[in-house]
DNA sequence: TGTACATCAGTGAACGCGCGTTCACTGATGTAC
DNA sequence: TGTACATCAGTGAACGCGCGTTCACTGATGTAC
């Protein structure tokens, strides 16, 4: 049963890991315009035919790094989630807050999770699992909601789609820094959630 | 004054316009990933080197592009705000369907426009008042729900935001194809996005 | 414990490709007299 | 109306570039006896 640990401190040690790490590090400073196979390679220290040992394609190493960013962006909420334990509706509003936050902080990955980069979505299990989890926190803190009688929407799903899409509306315009929203910052930003999450509350109760 | 509708007929023809609807052709067939100014000037029937005599490089082309992607989308809600003219309420709903419907229809071309091909956005005025037309109408339509009462906020400016952000999300979400809004067609869209605009609309009231 | 072999992660040269951009040019159109 | 010249849109060869991917290989680690 060692054998998957042995794995990790194979030759390189575990390459598919810095792999992703090197490319999350340059879509922070290069764009995801720029990423390339042979660019994270080259940073990883390894030649630019040693992914394919770990990726099939150029597609499959960007389907991680998607899922990755996924799972960070879970995360990021389970902690908004079990900070505000008892109290639901903060949850609601601070998760939005944090989702924001973090297409702000990461906009190329966001642009790599999102975009078009990946065209066969459907093809990997794992990214939509990651995907799904993130979907499923959100789901939770509007039935804990509902549970405590803050809100009246029967229909949870579509409650929580619409709050998503919302603050996933927000979250992009932002992070393109263009259109609409132009030259706001971190703290603008947060307050324009809040305020646009009040909005969508009013819609629910 | 007619020296500018002679340019139009000069060697090629109006080659400016011939490259633009090039463009929104492929992005429609290829897809915005495999988009190139040689590609455009091939399908063009011009060498790859007649679109400088145009732009000064690529980034000024899709800058063009995007700010025409946002004149077909003005038109667009243009037309839905006439057909309702004396209905407000009716053309705060159907210009947010249309809005969505554009992007689904569109969805490449709505990558440029909102993307982060175009670098310098604030180099390029006419796409920024490309933009800022589209934003208008939705912002006259608010103020005239104001104005007949059917809503009740002091800050249309805010409202107006809120209203798009929203729309927007529901936009990119549909378009990208992926995360949560799989296998949805263009129905089931214009439903959905009826039922979100109406929780928007009882936040607003 | 030691040796022979299998496995497999990583190498580096090579492939063909399409890209953005430049530059000296060509040739059609417009203008002055 | 006709000719000489200027203007300028479009040409096509050439540039250097970085890309994804393949392939025969090397060399370190793991396994069987």
């Amino acid at each position: 049963m060692k054998k998957d640990k042995d794995k990790m401190t194979y030759h390189h040690g575990d390459l598919k890991r810095v792999l992703l790490e090197v490319a999350i590090f340059l879509l922070q400073k290069e764009g995801y315009q720029s990423l390339s196979l042979r660019k994270i390679a080259r940073l990883a220290g390894v030649s630019q035919s040693a992914p394919y040992r770990h990726y099939d394609d150029l597609e499959a190493l960007y389907a991680d790094i998607a899922s990755e960013g996924f799972k960070l962006l879970t995360a990021k909420l389970k902690k908004v989630k079990s900070r505000y334990a008892k109290y639901p509706l903060l949850q609601f509003r601070e998760s939005g807050i944090a989702y924001v936050e973090f297409a702000i902080k990461n906009p190329d990955l966001f642009q790599i999770m999102y975009g078009n980069q990946i065209l066969s979505h459907s093809k990997y299990e794992f990214l939509i699992q990651s995907e799904e989890e993130a979907f499923q926190i959100l789901k939770n803190i509007l039935l804990e909601c509902k549970e405590q009688g803050l809100i009246k929407t029967n229909e949870i799903e579509q409650a929580s789609m619409s709050a998503w899409t919302m603050v996933h509306g927000l979250a992009v315009l932002l992070a393109g820094k263009q259109v609409m929203f132009r030259n706001i910052d971190l703290k603008n930003a947060k307050s324009i959630t809040k305020e646009m999450i009040q909005f969508l509350y009013t819609g629910l109760k």
